[in-house]
DNA sequence: GCTAAAACTTAGACTCGTCTAACTTAGGTA
DNA sequence: TACCTAAGTTAGACGAGTCTAAGTTTTAGC
């Protein structure tokens, strides 16, 4: 308790940081917000279609428990930017870009969770931690991630 | 290289997951996103405050990187919400609530920027990254950042 | 103590992601 | 094959958070 204690007195004297590296700092989490809803679907897409061979509406508004309206909204925005390919009143697939997307966040979707497991935190905290987390995640940040659980698991 | 691999063929299988727990993890991060306007203002806030005695909507503008108005705005809403005290083209203060929330944020904050460092990421990724992350993580995970962190600090 | 510049607010527009209500289409079954 | 039900879409509203343009207030320098 007494080292935890210590860093968190030492950090207590607030450093001024630089205005605009601050400022930064947060157009990238605004920035992040906006593929947010991408990434999700796209995710969850590739989900349904290795578990089911397609991606219906109705499955997507469950699992994400929005309503099918939103549903219908978000998937023509997806398919205005090139990552679902689909016609109306029929199953959603991805395009190649969406693919990749997909591939993309649900590799970085494991290693966060693999990684918050590996810290001793419970399944259901973990994936709904990590859902919220992964989209604020850089690679740099990722990375150590890995680096982190090839060591934990090598000590295992 | 080869553990990592490992771990993430495992995991490469998708599992079915419960639809509404699924669900509820979206939820939770559509709620952690209603108030990271929020908790952001006041960390700054009182960041500002402890540094200059006052917090000016000029200076949280350029801090948070968007234009006056939206300061303006946003700190209406905080009032309304009862998280600052305040008159108009006056300086912002915190209330009692206010001052509370912002602890709670800068203590979470310190905690992931700390954990972040722990792991070997350079300064600039970790603050840009826990801007994001500190928002999505729970009570739990915190808790798992701190103990690592002790463990980190005491192998040293 | 006036006045110009800086700080702040108001008004109004836009996008995003959500909703409800009402309508249309598709598909299985009688 | 015709119809009922489930799935999907359309229309329209709403709040959050951003912006620009134009106004008002405060403050600092002369």
């Amino acid at each position: 308790m007494s080292k935890l204690q210590s860093y968190e007195r030492e950090a207590f004297e607030t450093v001024e940081r630089a205005p605009e590296a601050q400022a930064k700092g947060f157009a990238t989490v605004r920035r992040a917000h906006e593929s947010e809803m991408a990434e999700d679907y796209v995710e969850l897409i590739a989900e349904l279609i290795e578990l089911r061979g397609e991606a219906r509406p109705v499955e997507i508004a469950e699992r994400l428990g929005v309503k099918s309206p939103t549903v219908t909204k978000n998937i023509s925005r997806l398919k205005a930017a090139g990552l679902v390919r689909r016609e109306r009143y029929r199953a959603i697939f991805l395009t190649d870009a969406g693919r990749e997307l997909a591939e993309a966040c649900r590799r970085r979707h494991r290693v966060v969770v693999a990684f918050l497991l590996s810290l001793g935190i419970d399944e259901e905290t973990a994936e709904r931690d990590a859902e919220g987390i992964e989209h604020h995640v850089s690679t740099t940040t990722l990375e150590a991630f890995e680096h982190a659980l090839q060591k934990f698991q090598s000590s295992k």
